[in-house]
DNA sequence: GCCGTTTTCGGCCCGACTGTTTTCAGTCG
């Protein structure tokens, strides 16, 4: 029998429950965030510059469009144009497959918001390491100039025109300027715009200012709990990314309903926590936290709520399209509900159910809000059953104290049995990396009687004996194969030698999902979020052999590693790869990391079948091959 | 520059807040 540990949702929000994101859930329980790529933004200040020879990866194509895009800009060129290039780099940026696999298919112009004039620029750009276009558009601004536009309320325009009519080359000029009252002379701008310029150039050209969605949880609970407190609210949730689980967010959005908006829009701009006032209106205001975070609020009136769920939700390009496809039927949609064209005549929308009904589409999961696919599906109502929590039976990927987890193996199995789990394997981590703790060979025999003697003890749950087994350099694993064919669940991972070629590193793995003790592979990327990257490695031939060998590739719940991120996942089920949702648990606490992984899961249209903990025990122990007890 | 369940040309989401504006442009979400 299976019971989900998770809360169960609250229906109208009135109160701020402990867990804010059930709040951002919807009726299915789960939740679940944008990929593992690199922020846009993030990488255009940084002039990118590819050495010779260098494999140039999706990131790179993405930042040169989206440079090339700012460059345009700048230059006022049309802003379709521009739309179109940002539009291309959001495009590439998030694509599951290596671009240079796709170019090398000829299948440029298929990716959606690449046309014949960008795929010949890509390919250019793939071929000889540099795009002759954007060499000349650089040619035209001094590079100080592109900066510029990192300045938060410094557009195309304003950028321009310092630059031109000032001479302004450089963040530090635009400081200058704005100090010594040559920006605020300029025609058409005071004062304020002057001062609004040097408070905001310690924002400037912040090289990574998202942050992971459980790094953001906190404070967000914090500042609910506090408007919740202080202001007359009838109705508060979170929207934007937090809502949609993205894996980091570039903000905290959070929408309300009240008698009173103005005295709430009070209250929140004079928060404790406040360090900055961005904006304040009746219906938007925006803030600066103390530790640097912006929080967006939006408030409609009741009637309204549903759609505003709607639009702030996003994501943009989920917006765009649904508007664009509305339109083309007469509708025009915005946050206060559904306009009639024709006629004028509007419709308010207090559900946002109805809000997705009234377009005659089926209701879209807040994780599928990404511009992806999901509005077409919608209309043919062939979205998919996403995975929730309630689905997980099990947890495969978990430590205890034998290595470098907090506590004994029974406080594990007490914590799994208390979320409602019927199994779980103990995969502590092999000796030989020097990671704290590691077990050596002598050591996880031991460990295995052990966990056979509490399995054998246990009712109505199954303990499994199982290993993180590191890979090594060569894609040869930390246990000889004797060791792992006495384990119930091998899990093989990279913690060393990051900085290997892609070949070497895709060779490594593998050889190690080859390897036909290994059931699963977990953290594939090794990325951690905010500080390192993933390895390079060619994810595409990782997929084809791991759906050949029926080797499990893992969605690693932990929140600064979501490793498969979401891109990477659906296109791991897309070649038939199984998946497995863990949480690599070090403590009972991390157990509750699971709802990240299944957002993740969810973020990939994956359903339970595509998740190997999903099966009850009965259904598992034949795919795993463990003991009979 | 991209794109097509009435289109291969003519459209391209829509609104809030700010500042300097006499009627709106710029920036952002
Ligand atoms: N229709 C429309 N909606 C937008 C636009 N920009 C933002 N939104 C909506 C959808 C977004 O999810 C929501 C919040 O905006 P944010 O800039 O905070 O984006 P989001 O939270 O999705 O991502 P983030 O993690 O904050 O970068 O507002 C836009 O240009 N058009
Ligand atoms: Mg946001
Ligand atoms: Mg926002
Ligand atoms: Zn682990």
């Amino acid at each position: 029998m299976l019971k989900s540990a998770r809360r169960t949702k609250p229906r109208n929000i009135i109160a701020v429950t402990p867990c804010v994101l059930t709040c951002s859930q919807d009726s299915r329980d789960a939740p679940a965030g944008v990929g593992s790529r690199r922020p846009i933004t993030a990488i255009f200040h940084n002039r990118i510059s590819i050495p010779q020879g260098a494999h140039v990866n999706n990131a790179d194509v993405a930042a040169t469009l989206s440079e090339v895009a700012a460059l345009l800009d700048l230059k006022n060129e049309s802003g379709f144009k521009v739309r179109a290039y940002y539009n291309a780099a959001r495009a590439v940026d998030g694509l599951a497959e290596e671009i240079r696999d796709v170019a090398a298919r000829g299948s440029l112009k298929n990716i959606k918001g690449v046309g014949s004039s960008t795929a010949e620029r890509i390919d250019e750009l793939l071929q000889t390491g540099s795009m002759k276009y954007l060499e000349s558009l650089r040619s035209e601004f001094p590079s100080g100039v592109r900066d510029l536009l990192g300045v938060p309320g410094v557009g195309p325009s304003l950028a321009r025109r310092v630059y031109q009519e000032l001479g302004v080359e450089s963040v530090e000029q635009l400081r200058e300027a704005s100090e010594d009252g040559r920006l605020a002379a300029l025609s058409g701008l005071g004062e304020k715009t002057a001062q609004n310029v040097l408070r905001n150039l310690s924002r400037a050209n912040k090289r990574e200012s998202r942050i992971s969605l459980g790094k953001a949880l906190p404070v967000v609970e914090e500042l609910m709990q506090a408007l919740e407190n202080k202001a007359p609210l009838r109705q508060l949730t979170t929207a934007g990314s937090l809502r949609r689980w993205a894996p980091t967010i570039g903000d905290i959005d959070l929408m309300a309903t009240s008698v009173d908006p103005d005295r709430v829009m009070e209250v929140f701009v004079s928060l404790p926590q406040v360090s900055q006032v961005l904006a304040h209106g009746s219906t938007k205001s925006a803030i600066l936290t103390d530790n640097g975070l912006q929080v967006d609020l939006r408030i409609v009136p009741d009637e309204s709520f549903g759609a505003l769920l709607q639009h702030f939700t996003g994501s943009k390009d989920h917006n765009i399209e649904l508007r664009e496809y509305s339109l083309h039927r007469g509708l025009s949609l915005n946050e206060y509900g559904i306009a009639e064209v024709e006629t004028g005549q509007r419709r308010t929308f207090d559900d946002e159910h109805a809000f997705y009904e009234a377009l005659e589409m089926a209701y879209i999961e807040p994780e599928l809000r990404q511009g992806a696919g999901e509005i077409a599906a919608a209309r043919a109502r062939s979205l998919p059953d996403l995975v929730t929590t309630r689905d997980i039976r099990g947890d495969l990927h978990a430590h205890s104290e034998w290595s470098d987890g907090s506590v004994p193996i029974e406080s594990m199995v007490e914590a799994a049995r208390a979320r409602g789990y019927e199994y779980m394997a103990i995969t502590d981590h092999s000796g030989g990396i020097g990671l704290a703790g590691g077990l050596n060979p002598e050591r996880l025999l031991e460990q295995i009687g052990y966990i056979r003697r509490l399995d054998a003890s246990l009712e109505g749950f199954r303990l499994l004996s199982g290993s993180e087994v590191d890979i090594k350099r060569d894609g040869s694993l930390d246990f000889p194969d004797e060791l792992l064919a006495q384990l119930d669940w091998v899990i093989a991972s990279v913690h060393s030698g990051f900085t290997q070629t892609r070949e070497q590193m895709t060779d490594r793995i593998i050889r190690a999902i080859e390897n036909p003790h290994v059931d699963a592979i977990a953290h594939p990327t090794g990325r951690l979020i905010g500080r390192r990257e993933p390895y390079e490695v060619d994810l595409e031939r990782v997929f084809e052999t791991a759906a050949r060998t029926g080797t499990a590739l893992e969605i690693n719940s932990f929140p600064d590693r979501l490793d498969l991120v979401d891109t990477h996942a659906r296109r791991a089920r897309e070649l038939g790869v199984m998946l497995v949702v863990n949480t690599d648990a070090h403590s009972p606490l991390h157990l509750d990391n699971i709802i990240y992984g299944i957002a993740m899961a969810r973020r990939a249209w994956v359903e339970p079948e595509g998740v190997l903990n999903t099966l009850p025990f009965s259904e598992l122990r034949a795919q795993i091959s463990c003991v009979e007890r």
